[in-house]
DNA sequence: GACCGTTTCGGAGTACGCTCATTAATGAGT
DNA sequence: ACTCATTAATGAGCGTACTCCGAAACGGTC
């Protein structure tokens, strides 16, 4: 609300210090002790407001953290856009985007475990979490944007590169995501991360141009029966 | 324990009871009234145990979920293969394996969507999260397994093709997991998941015959250049 | 500047998953 | 049959995320 002379009240000041406050509390705190040895009375302790008051702010511990790394989320996926901008080769392109999110995954693996899990699976109508998962959603359409980018210069089909670069973006993120959140809890302990998720973006990067390349009306490269 | 005759003593009979009681309540109770509403009390309840005894087959509410799913997902997987195995197109034996598995899934969403949480997320020492991840590893050796068979057949270089099997394996899972968790929560509301799981496994699997067809020493695909 | 409807705050209270100190049960040894 | 060490069971208690409702702060109106 704005008093008639265009001034933020005195109301609105202190909630956006109060925002500003639990934000900045719930950040140091989650760097300093990870998101499970963060206690929500620790959080709005050290922003100087009521434990209720908390939650007046967002509605659960999850969406602290939300918060606090869509920004990093956000810088991250910026960073990747602007770089894979100078990559010539699709593959390429797509590392370069996300090249960036790794990066700052390592920064904090329990808080990026703990991230991806609330971005999956948080209550549906909770704030931030929409906030990252629109980010999600840009992240799939930067992707497949490169990947439409790369089709048009090969002069393939326009309409069939797009179809396809959704599905192939949409692969790409739910390989980002279990890796991410494999980190923590070590599935898959005995391989490289980064260079699995490099050999599967390949492998469906080449699937996305195999499908454009055998155009043919029937869908080609069905079993070729032995003969 | 085994008393010196061979049959087993009262103390592990009991065990074995108090283990079935607390399976059968716990899988009820979850099916009535789903994860989230469903107490630990509740099930001690309904199996006749102490709240606290309830811990000693099942080091959290989560591990009981998996106890009780992993059950079903074995099934669903046993299904999957003998399914797969009739099928000589890959992309129709891949979807074979899963068909089961999405079918369970839509049994019930929220357990579905609890169980894929604990599977990525649990704690990583817990006995049936690990039962259920090996689950996974047997479900991705399934797809390898009939990659490779395919792979063989048109005469392509075997171990390149485990490797690029165990690429594409995992990415599946990837997706399968994906639209799994998202089956309740609703991010990508508009499509149809079967479908589109359809779309990305045969965008997958292009992309693996594709990988072993250009399988001259440097990896093929790459940007052409305009000339 | 006094009044009042509305919005925000506060912090004790609640629910629930889980723990832990204590007790009970079991079976091996004698 | 009795003892004793070991293991299982118990349930009151604890920590913590979250709620709820009375109180306070605010801003528009006269």
């Amino acid at each position: 609300m704005v008093t008639p002379s265009g001034t933020p009240g005195r109301r609105d000041r202190n909630m956006q210090d109060k925002q500003t406050r639990i934000f900045a509390a719930a950040a140091s705190l989650f760097a300093e002790k990870g998101f499970e040895r963060v206690t929500t009375q620790q959080i709005s302790e050290r922003a100087d407001v009521a434990a209720g008051t908390l939650f007046r702010y967002a509605t659960s511990k999850g969406e602290l953290l939300m918060m606090v790394y869509n920004q990093q989320f956000r810088a991250a996926l910026s960073a990747g856009e602007r770089e894979s901008r100078s990559r010539r080769d699709p593959v390429d392109a797509v590392q370069a985007v996300v090249g960036p999110l790794l990066a700052a995954a390592d920064s904090n693996v329990e808080n990026t475990v703990n991230y991806q899990r609330e971005l999956l699976f948080g209550s549906a109508d909770e704030k931030y979490r929409s906030e990252g998962l629109e980010l999600v959603a840009r992240l799939e359409e930067t992707i497949a944007h490169r990947l439409v980018e790369a089709a048009r210069n090969r002069g393939l089909d326009e309409r069939q590169a797009e179809d396809q670069a959704r599905h192939a973006s949409r692969s790409i993120f739910a390989i980002l995501h279990l890796i991410l959140a494999r980190a923590f809890t070590g599935a898959h302990p005995h391989n490289d991360p980064e260079a699995d998720l490099h050999a599967q973006i390949d492998q469906i990067v080449t699937g996305f141009f195999a499908a454009l390349d055998d155009d043919r009306p029937a869908r080609g490269k069905r079993e070729p029966g032995t003969s």
